[in-house]
RNA sequence: CGGGGCGUGGCGCAGCCUGGUAGCGCACCUGCUUUGGGAGCAGGGGGUCGCUGGUUCAAAUCCAGUCGCCCCGACCA
């Protein structure tokens, strides 16, 4: 299999200057990646294993559901991108060849592959189909970041269904999150499927899958029961208690009073008493007055889907020549539109009242302003879930996604069949991704410890580190020699720690690369006429006599995947 | 794009403020000793101090510009 002091695995005593986080620093330490620019990362011979390994997996689940492998270039003509309208993207690498040429470096697949299907497929009896391949994508990432987690170059796995219609995008769509889940397990990590926010992709669907871990650039609410991405995510807060109702709005004296805070106190009122109004312009110049409880934050992204405009927030400026004074400002007597969070019910709330320092008390929502209400509030870490279970927060790495992306892409590039009736018909697609070095990644993260990587047995670069203290060819190396052949021979995969080193050198590097399972032959453990193992995972450590060495290992082996 | 930081042998760093022959630890090479948690002794190799220009008798050090990298935010199919 592999020896040590052959093979190029450059372990690292220390963390590069650069690395913050834990799966950064210890995969370059383990000697399994290493940087070649900003964003731009080599696997080497021990990364590039786990790497392998973990497509091997997406391989199998891919093609147990009806998947077709196959590759597509990176290197694209831009024409594609202008059919679709996604030349435009600012991530996107552009480039010109000697003729002038205009091409792209693809960041996903959708125009190649849809361009493809266009030209072949050209009756409902070509349909369905479910192709994918594993290949490089480019993004010009304004800030690549925490090691291989976000880079400017990077394997996805990306499968592409192609139906007839809206049940077969939703039979294939299943297919893939059975697949999906499926993969994410055998590669042992931990994960959630969230509800996601559609995004640019459009379409009428998207779920992430998200592996919890401390570097993650996501954040997601989980709770016994749900899991969404606090992009979309929903929960139930605590209730208020509210001031008495009034008959009418009362307005009130607050002068210089614009936040919560002091408004809150000011009155002696709970700050969920309080209408939070946060304007917001849409790309259309209208704006719209989102209403949130005192203790919320607006969640722009649930605003601007109820809303169905893109939006940002308002400027001063905007905010006092169409509502009131900055700081001030209520949804009462307003003439823009009033966007109101479902939290914010009931008598007695306080609000602007669109006057210089002055509020309003004892305002209903209904009798004193008419408004549309929607879910538009940001989740709090103990919300309640639709289940009523809490609400937890954590960072997450998004690992795969999944779109029903519909019709988009087949119209856009004329991927259309003839039905059964003869009628032209676009292509209904879903697109699936996977980013197996973020699996890597997130694996890292979730298997570390202070001493050091801890893989799952599905991924491990090997499955057992053979570790001989000896030196020279004393008796223990060559017993650790002979049993690494025959390892080796009866088909173990197995890292020979062969080197001229110390034993603390080579007992610390293999507790930092982690291979499952950890062999050591030494001078004590042959004396006794046994081998000493221990996991990885668990650090329980055991022997093995010395005579059943090859047979035993080969079990644990066996029991471990 | 806004803010902050860093570029000095392979890695981690000091030196810069106050200009005057480039240093430390680890790693590496040779020899001897050593071998159960990153060994010891002796000898040795390796750096145009990111780059360009300026100031100066003299620049790693001062000035200007530029490139690269990291972090926070914005952004992110």
């Amino acid at each position: 299999m592999t020896r040590f002091s052959e093979a190029l695995i450059p372990t690292l005593r220390e963390s590069p200057a650069d690395a913050e986080a834990t799966s950064h620093k210890l995969l370059v330490r383990a000697g399994m990646v290493r940087q070649l620019g900003a964003g731009l990362w080599t696997f080497l011979p021990a990364g590039w294993r786990v790497h392998r390994k973990v497509e091997a997996i997406i391989r199998e689940e891919m093609d147990a559901i009806g998947g077709q492998e196959m590759l597509m270039p990176v290197l694209q003509p831009a024409d594609l991108w202008t059919k679709t309208g996604r030349v435009g993207i600012e991530e996107l690498f552009k480039l010109e060849d000697r003729k002038g040429s205009d091409l792209v470096l693809a960041m996903t697949h959708e125009e190649a592959i849809t361009a493809h299907v266009a030209s072949e497929v050209r009756s409902w009896r070509d349909l369905p189909k479910l192709l994918y391949q594993l290949q490089v994508k480019e993004r010009d990432e304004p800030r690549p970041r925490a090691g291989i987690l976000r880079t400017r170059e990077f394997v996805m796995k990306d499968a592409y269904s192609f139906d007839r219609d809206e049940e077969g995008l939703d039979r294939s769509y299943e297919a893939c999150i059975g697949a999906y889940d499926r993969i994410f397990d055998r590669c042992g990590l931990s994960w959630y499927r969230v509800a996601s926010d559609v995004g640019m992709m459009g379409g009428q669907g998207a779920d992430e899958y998200m592996a919890p871990c401390a570097a993650g650039e996501d954040e997601v609410a989980i709770s016994a029961g749900y899991a969404a991405n606090v992009d979309v995510a929903i929960g139930t807060p605590e209730p208020v208690e509210l001031p008495e109702g009034r008959d009418a709005p009362l307005e009130v004296e607050t002068p210089g009073l614009t936040t919560v805070e002091e408004v809150s106190g000011a009155l002696g009122v709970p700050e969920g008493a309080l209408i939070k109004a946060v304007p917001f312009t849409g790309d259309t110049g209208e704006v719209v007055m989102a209403l949130v409880r005192g203790d919320d934050e607006v969640n722009p992204i649930l605003l601007g889907n109820a809303a169905g405009l893109d939006l940002r927030p308002s400027t001063e400026g905007e905010i006092s020549d169409r509502i009131g004074p900055p700081g001030f400002i209520g949804p009462v007597g307003t003439e823009v539109r009033v966007i109101k969070d479902s939290q914010v019910t009931g008598r007695g709330l306080v609000c602007g009242a669109n006057a210089a320092d002055r509020h309003l008390q004892g305002v209903e929502p209904g009798r004193d302003f008419a408004c549309e209400e929607h879910d538009i509030r940001r989740v709090r870490e103990g919300d309640s879930a639709p289940d009523g279970s809490p609400i937890r927060l954590e960072p997450a790495i998004e690992i795969g996604n999944i779109f029903k992306l519909g019709t988009r892409y087949s119209e856009a590039l004329g991927a259309t069949f003839l039905d059964e009736d003869g009628r032209v018909r676009p292509i209904v697609m879903g697109s699936y991704g996977i980013g197996p070095a973020r699996i890597v990644a997130a694996l890292a993260e979730q298997g570390a410890d202070e001493a050091g990587l801890s893989w799952p047995a599905s991924v491990a670069p090997w499955q057992v580190e053979l570790v001989a203290l000896g030196k020279g060819d004393d008796e223990t190396t060559r017993i650790a020699a002979d049993l690494y052949r025959e390892l080796r021979d009866s088909g173990v995969e197995v890292l020979f720690d062969d080197r001229e080193a110390g034993a603390g050198q080579k007992l610390t590097d293999a507790e930092l690369i982690g291979c499952p399972l950890r062999i050591v032959v030494g001078r004590k453990g042959v004396e006794a006429g046994e081998l000493e193992a221990s996991w990885r995972a668990s650090g329980d450590d055991f022997t093995i006599p010395l005579d059943q060495g090859t047979v035993r290992i080969g079990q644990l082996v066996a029991e471990m995947s």
